[in-house]
DNA sequence: AGATAAAAAGACCTTTATATCCTTTTTATG
DNA sequence: CATAAAAAGGATATAAAGGTCTTTTTATCT
């Protein structure tokens, strides 16, 4: 629903890293994908293709892993997710016809634009240091009943 | 995206033949699929379960066909969205976390929480007969270039 | 009754998303 | 230099969604 599952791992994948910065380790994928329960040889293909696209960094070897720079703090979460899920989410009708426009509406045209812009909009204005911050905070979770 | 693409497409085959309830006809699955441009072998089998549900009608034989009676209506676009894709949406996490809740929020639960809710909202109070008449009255389509 | 046209049903196929496994490369450290 | 730890890469497996094809059933017309 509205993200890939995909996506939504890749996030938490960063945002977990993000809440590591201040400790100044390499993380490795064996606990990101325990702490996250995602199956982690999944994890590791999206890490690695964030890595590739220099949305995080990753050093081989022992006491490698991978880890964030602050740099990362402030990038869009709609960033992550244009690289993961590409931009096909401004076509496609919500009612799957060919193509999503204004000139050619379906019935529910109006409505759900209201809803995917606010969304996108939401995207783009929360950045991965925010949500690092909540989870640090204790205020948000990365997993189901990581406490 | 947001529902499924066998959503989509059930909801806009009801919709047409909503708007040809005043023919008072059956309309063939070959018609129905030309116009929405959606594949008809396939467009059938969501048809199929749509009458098992009651939703729409069907008569076999010559000159048999699918069909709507006044009553669907005042059905919300909801109902369809539930009988064929289920109500999984209430529970799924934007970041596919194990599970949606409030007491578990995931970092985007807050935000996320509004836009799902109200989709569901007007999902539930926009209904078949109010798209329909936006179709037939030519302010909105079923399918990309049907003018 | 028989022919016909249409939906119903079910088996099958294809593609995409998700997940796993195995091998190779890199590199820190003793 | 040998070793072990870790990511990278490639190939494969599984599941779900989407789509096609064939056969069966049945209403209608002659
Ligand atoms: S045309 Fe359907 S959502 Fe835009
Ligand atoms: S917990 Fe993630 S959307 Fe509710």
């Amino acid at each position: 629903m509205i993200i890939s599952k995909t996506c939504g791992y890749g996030i938490r994948g960063v945002v977990y890293l993000a809440t590591k910065l201040e400790e100044d380790r390499k993380v490795g994928i064996h606990e990101i994908a325990t702490e996250l329960e995602i199956p982690q040889h999944f994890l590791a293909k999206i890490l690695q293709e964030l890595v590739r696209k220099k949305v995080i960094h990753s050093v081989k070897g022992p006491h490698g892993g991978f880890y964030v720079k602050e740099l990362v703090l402030g990038m869009p979460v709609l960033d992550i997710v244009e690289m993961i899920d590409g931009d096909g989410y401004k076509t496609r009708c919500f009612m799957a016809i060919e193509e999503c426009s204004s000139e050619n509406p379906c019935p529910l045209h109006r409505d759900f634009f209201v809803f995917r812009s606010g969304i996108v909009k939401m995207l783009k204005q929360k950045t991965i240091g925010e949500l690092s911050k909540g989870v640090f905070e204790g205020q948000s979770f990365l997993s189901y009943r990581l406490n």
